[in-house]
DNA sequence: CAGGTCAACGAGGTGA
DNA sequence: TCACCTCGTTGACCTG
């Protein structure tokens, strides 16, 4: 980034920035290394998804369609109106109902973990009125593997739900959302970068601007002949006596034309006025 | 009870 | 086409 302003004085102050990595692209970010912004004041976030905003999401399920699907499935088989994404997390779910038929126990066991009245979890599992709370061993797992692999392949995936005595969709899912609330924390991360660099940016503007206001006091403070061009000036090294060549020109225009004045020590050690 | 957290969802994009 | 991803959202549950 670069700042220039350019006042009626001809002073010129530039501030310039450097910015290597002026956006940072949190889709391709890795979420494990840290962004090494230079100041800038660039502050967008880019995002691939263009039409994603302001996009009107219709849920037709949600948990308790989930639940219900799950049911239907099993129960009457029928009775939803899901799209073909359904009808594939419905094949999804059925080719993994064998898996959470046999893993019923422990998913009655998850969803107690916090249950005040154990008495009514399979009721309650079965109505869908309980949110599954993953147990503190769970989720160290989880977190285990994470670390090692924020995504896994279906191997990996089904060898952590048989662990973990849940299903893969879960552990699915669970690594979806966790990538997500890495991304927000790193999002919130670099936003208070960003804005210590702006904090920071905003400070030297301002001393800049002050040194700028410093440095044209100084300069209409300063005798007239300081102010002329250099070019213009010149100056008997032994009288010490400035004359401004065109005045001098101005002055007496019939003369020869005014010799250059310039002193050279070298040439002609002993000139003087 | 308001606000936060989190498992789970649907919609839509993308790469093989 | 399918599997997998991100994004935005929902609703159960927790907490101060």
């Amino acid at each position: 980034m670069e700042f220039d302003s350019v006042c009626g004085t001809g002073l010129t102050l530039g501030l310039c920035l450097n910015s290597s990595p002026s956006m940072v692209n949190l889709n391709t970010m890795d979420s494990t290394k840290q962004p090494s912004f230079e100041p800038s004041l660039t502050l967008g976030l880019s995002r691939s998804h263009g039409d994603q905003n302001g996009r009107v999401v219709t849920k037709v399920g949600g948990d308790i369609g989930m639940l219900y699907r799950q049911d239907s499935t099993v129960i009457s088989g029928g009775g939803s109106s899901f799209s073909n994404k359904s009808s594939k997390r419905e094949r999804e779910v059925g080719s993994e109902e064998s898996e959470r038929v046999s893993n019923d126990n422990n998913y009655s066991r998850v969803m107690s973990a916090t249950s005040v009245n154990d008495g009514e979890d399979d009721d309650d599992c079965a109505n869908g009125r309980k949110k599954l709370r993953l147990t503190k061993p769970q989720s160290a797992l989880l977190e285990q593997a994470f670390k090692h692999h924020s995504s896994l392949n279906p191997k990996q995936k089904q060898e952590l739900a048989r662990e973990l005595k849940l299903r893969p969709r879960q552990v699915e899912v669970w690594f979806q959302n966790r990538r997500a609330r890495t991304k927000l924390k790193q999002t919130e991360m670099n936003f208070e970068h960003l804005k210590k660099c702006c904090e920071k940016l905003t400070h030297e503007n301002r001393r800049l601007q002050k040194e700028l206001q410093e440095l044209k006091a100084l300069k209409s403070s300063q005798p007239f002949y300081m102010q002329l061009p250099a070019a213009t000036l010149t100056m008997c090294p032994s009288c010490e006596r400035i004359e401004d060549t065109k005045s001098a020109l101005v002055k007496n225009p019939f003369t020869m034309g005014a010799k250059p004045h310039f002193f050279n020590s070298f040439t002609n050690p002993s000139a003087a006025c």
